[in-house]
DNA sequence: CGCATTTGACCGGCGC
DNA sequence: GCGCCGGTCAAATGCG
């Protein structure tokens, strides 16, 4: 379901700038990245493809998914977009050190598309909208920032960040909500090729079982789950996403995601079981350094107290 | 010294 | 063709 209010180019237009964030709903925690599937057919995207965007045909060459909450105090908003991955391009880049040249070539022909009609094509993205202080939030990987643009219509740059492994070609990009300054979106593009750098730390995982997931079930479900069932995936790890304790929204989850049993999680659905509890990672609250730097005293306190059992 | 960040320049896409 | 804008590059700089 989205708003008409949503005006139509989208809650968050992934494809043009930001002048059309946020609106009026914000965002707790997180909203969580699951890129374990973006290539597969059946990936998330398509379940987004099929549950959220029916009202809006995507146009042909970008198809832009928007998680509109379907109620109106619904803060859940991610966004994402399928295109045919140019996971060539990206392969290429990673894999070839030795041959830094024809690297340099490749990096120029992504940007220089040899058809004009034939738009260079992009990594499926997927957006979310995160209450935080923090800009760069730590998902478990290592970015490494490449550029910082200042946006139109935005008093708050971008910025632009690519995954420091050398087999990963994955960027996000991260900025402020120009209407809500505590309000952070961040974008990725591309698919992790390699298993997230923080696992060994005890780390959430955000992975949830997929039965848990789309019973409509809460976090507690599976976030004892920490440890993923399939290792080879990599999970996102977010550490300090917990900047904001505040109430969480509940964000009605659309219901034929909940009647689509037998589909990847859908990451609207799973940002809305962030949504419905409290996120209390045990494994999470296990490195302490990490929490305390990144929640506010009390909220830690209670996790602690959860956590201590 | 190695790595990350900053920042101005550059490039391509797009609209007029 | 021109200008605007988003995205990227790469040299300079900072930091541990």
């Amino acid at each position: 379901m989205i708003p008409e209010s949503s005006s139509g180019s989208g809650f968050f237009d992934l494809s043009s700038t930001t002048d059309h964030h946020h609106k009026t709903n914000s965002f707790r925690f997180v909203d969580m990245l699951s890129v374990q599937d973006f290539t597969n057919p059946s990936s998330i995207f398509d379940d987004l493809l099929h549950t959220i965007t029916a009202p809006f045909p995507p146009p042909p060459e970008y198809s832009e998914v928007v998680n509109t909450p379907a109620t109106p105090n619904s803060s859940s908003v991610s966004s994402s977009s399928t295109e045919a991955a140019a996971a060539n391009d990206d392969h290429k880049r990673i894999d070839e050190e030795e041959e830094e040249q024809d690297q340099e070539k490749t990096r120029k022909l992504q940007l220089k598309p040899k058809k004009k009609n034939q738009k260079r094509q992009r990594e499926p993205r997927f957006a979310f909208m995160t209450k935080s202080e923090i800009d760069n939030l730590d998902d478990g990987y290592r970015w490494r920032k490449y550029g910082q643009k200042a946006v139109k219509n935005s008093p708050f740059p971008r910025s632009y960040y690519r995954c420091t492994s050398t087999a990963c070609g994955v960027k996000k990009r991260v900025e402020r909500s120009c209407e809500d300054p505590t309000i952070v979106v961040t974008t990725y593009e591309g698919t992790h090729a390699h298993p997230c750098p923080l696992t060994p730390r005890g780390s959430f995982a955000v992975m949830p079982e997929r039965g848990a997931m789309l019973d409509g079930g809460m976090l507690h479900r599976y976030h004892h789950q920490l440890t993923p069932p399939q290792p080879m995936q990599h999970q996102p790890y977010f550490h300090n996403l917990l900047t904001s304790p505040l109430s969480l929204i509940t964000t009605t989850a659309n219901t034929n995601a909940n009647t689509n049993t037998n589909t990847n999680p859908n990451p609207a659905l799973f940002a809305n079981l962030f949504q419905e509890r409290p996120f209390y990672p045990s494994a999470a609250a296990r490195d302490d350094g990490l929490l305390q730097d990144m929640l506010p005293s009390q909220m830690f306190k209670g996790q602690k107290g959860e956590e201590e059992e």
